[in-house]
DNA sequence: AAAGATTGAGGTTTCAATCTTT
DNA sequence: AAAGATTGAAACCTCAATCTTT
């Protein structure tokens, strides 16, 4: 007997295990980042502002535009009013640099460690609800291949 | 020797597994799908709206705005414009369903039939070249971890 | 001229509130 | 009242053009 679509549903070629792979890594980094950008927004963050919080936490000396721009987990093209939002809420301080006068620094403030100080152990908690029951041995082989897929040509 | 930070780089507690994963998946998500978006781009599709007419397609009779939700690979929570601007561009059709007046059938028409057919190859192209080179064994353990993720608590 | 950052304009996303039909 | 879809307002993203300093 041969294979019969459901009813309405064209049937199409099988798709390559390219595609499979693909639209699985696209609807699972959705689905697993709702819920962090959800707790996030408990005190009003997006999740791009959250990430440049803790690239500042991390060089407390200040850094430019271009260095937030190069770290940032997911890319954005314009830092500039995303780091508008966080110094109007004044998470973060900007200023031109002494030497090099095209360059602004951004410094994460006080009221920044304070908001990602309240955030560390939800957050930890998040991750750990979404992918904890993986275990260390599967997780460490998905970053595995994660890192091969970003091998690729593009 | 005890271990020393970058210059200027707090050092903090080692990330666990979980956030390490979560991280390289939003990162490699986004990543894979510029190349893609990109390519939709040069016909004016997002990848949301290229995700529309693709389900469309594969169901000729009409989808109800709801069952595009359930299908969209991304969620979205506004699929009225989404299909809005579809329609003003012809792409798609809606109508009320006869029965229950409540529903609208958005069913894809000859255009968004025509521009599909027309990135099949090129989609397909993009696939390949991005993911290609991991091997189908290796795409098809992502596809299972990546399926375990989806699996959790959320 | 080139590097670094900012601005303007348009489209898109998001939440919540609304409208219509059951 | 509930299901299904639409609308309003505000924030956000993106591209290209501009400004400033080297």
């Amino acid at each position: 007997m041969k294979p019969t679509a459901a009813p309405g549903r064209t049937p199409r070629r099988a798709p390559s295990a390219e595609e499979a792979a693909y639209l699985d890594l696209i609807r699972t980094a959705d689905l697993l980042s709702r819920p962090v950008a959800q707790l996030l927004k408990t005190v009003d963050l997006s999740p791009a502002q959250y990430n440049v919080l803790r690239i500042l936490r991390g060089s407390p000396d200040g850094l430019t535009c271009g260095e937030i721009a190069n770290r940032m987990i997911t890319r954005d093209p314009d830092i500039t009013r995303l780091l508008d939002r966080l110094e109007k809420r004044r998470l973060i301080a900007r200023g031109r640099d002494g030497k090099d006068r095209r360059v602004v620094l951004a410094r994460i403030g006080p009221g920044g460690l304070d908001v990602l100080a309240s955030l560390d152990q939800p957050v930890r908690d998040a991750h750990r609800r979404l992918l904890g029951h993986l275990g260390e041995e599967r997780l460490r082989a998905l970053a595995g291949l994660l890192a091969a897929c970003r091998g690729g040509e593009d």
